[in-house]
DNA sequence: AACTATTTATAAGA
DNA sequence: TTCTTATAAATAGTT
């Protein structure tokens, strides 16, 4: 339909392409909404130029979404199904997994013991027994590992208190030494402190034989930072 | 284009409608097949008749799913976000709930200790102490029930055992009272046993004072069965 | 973008 | 539904 007839054949002149893609783009969008309003159908026309741009024509009387789920009903398919599916599954397995877990903490907590028979009341119990055994061992072993580095710590630090403390006399007693660098013990003595400030706290506070840890939190009976450790 | 000019507006007439659907339908077609043709266009053409009937045109060079997701990337949507993006956030959250209990049970377990802190061990043996001694409370509770049950259930059979003896050597001495229908004992007393056969059974060997039940599963130390109880 | 000669689509009728 | 055909509509090539 034009001045002369054309072979249905890609067009291989771009420009021209271009044109005609242009016009009979029209012309289809305008066929769609005449079926549309006509007929009373529901029209989803998309169409990507070869170019990659994209157009679309879509009944006023429905949506582009409601076409899709339409048209997978239509096929009896799903194209989302794989992702969907295994999804689905994945969810599936997670709660399966998370009620086995809720059941398993409900009766090692102690709850949901009522549907229990007495055997499994027993095994429960032992189990109970061996893990809290577990457990007892390892904060006896934290506790202990802890008192170990703390006790090294202070024998450490009070054997250099008393080294500077006689260095400290001994010059009182012979001033004429005047103040003498002693690197070696000032470097290994401060790798044991915060710094060099705990050291003049030592001096000035020798009334104060227990330790003021600049670091750590409360701890009932004074362990309990983690930093504290002899390298 | 036809024998005369026609409005774009609905046509009433429902086999006109039809008619012109079907003529219009393959029109549109055409046009869609030879926009694909000749411009190396992509074409999706999806209808549906008002009857519901369902229709389409696709390109050869791409398929409807292909269309479906170019035409949610060009319109920078997903359609099925919602959906999606609600069943991936389920998921996460089972997920999260999973690892919690699993680090939970973990540690009543007795594993995973190594990054828990002194107190936070101490804490866990005091809940894990306690949880115990639910258990062994429950375990106890049970077992008493048990036994209780256990023990009237002997006392009362051994009881109406006695009576029945009793009887049964009377009569035995006085052979005229010929065999007495003792209904509201015989009565009573079924109800405490499987049926009459453990009457016998008890009469037949009365060097065995221990109980043979017939129900209930091999218990160290003969409780266990569940349905042993008195009504 | 217009124009327009021509082809194509289709409304009405069979 | 399909065929026919007069006529409306679409559009190829041109300006």
């Amino acid at each position: 339909m034009g001045r002369g007839k054309i072979e249905i054949k890609r067009i291989e002149n771009p420009t021209n392409r271009q044109v005609t893609y242009s016009k009979r783009r029209n012309g289809i969008f305008k066929k769609a909404q005449e079926l549309t309003v006509l007929c009373d159908a529901k029209v989803s026309l998309i169409m990507f130029s070869n170019t990659g741009k994209f157009h679309e024509y879509i009944s006023p009387s429905i949506t582009t979404k409601k076409i899709f789920d339409e048209y997978q009903k239509a096929l009896g398919i799903d194209l989302w199904s794989t992702h969907y599916e295994r999804m689905q599954e994945h969810l599936k397995k997670l709660k399966e997994i998370n009620n086995k877990l809720r059941r398993e903490i409900g009766h090692r907590i102690g709850e949901e013991l009522n549907d229990l028979s007495i055997e499994e009341l027993g095994g429960l119990e032992q189990k109970m027994d061996a893990s809290l055994t577990i457990v007892r061992e390892r904060k006896y072993h934290v506790l202990k590992t802890q008192t170990e580095t703390y006790r090294k710590w202070v024998r450490n630090l009070e054997e250099r208190h008393g080294n500077l403390l006689l260095d400290y006399e001994a010059k009182c007693e012979d001033p004429q030494y005047g103040l003498v660098d002693n690197d070696g013990d000032y470097d290994s003595a401060a790798a044991f402190s915060n710094g060099v400030s705990n050291l003049y706290a030592f001096r000035l506070q020798p009334s104060h034989p227990n330790l003021h840890h600049g670091g750590g939190g409360g701890v009932p009976g004074g362990f309990g930072s983690h930093d504290l450790c002899l390298a």
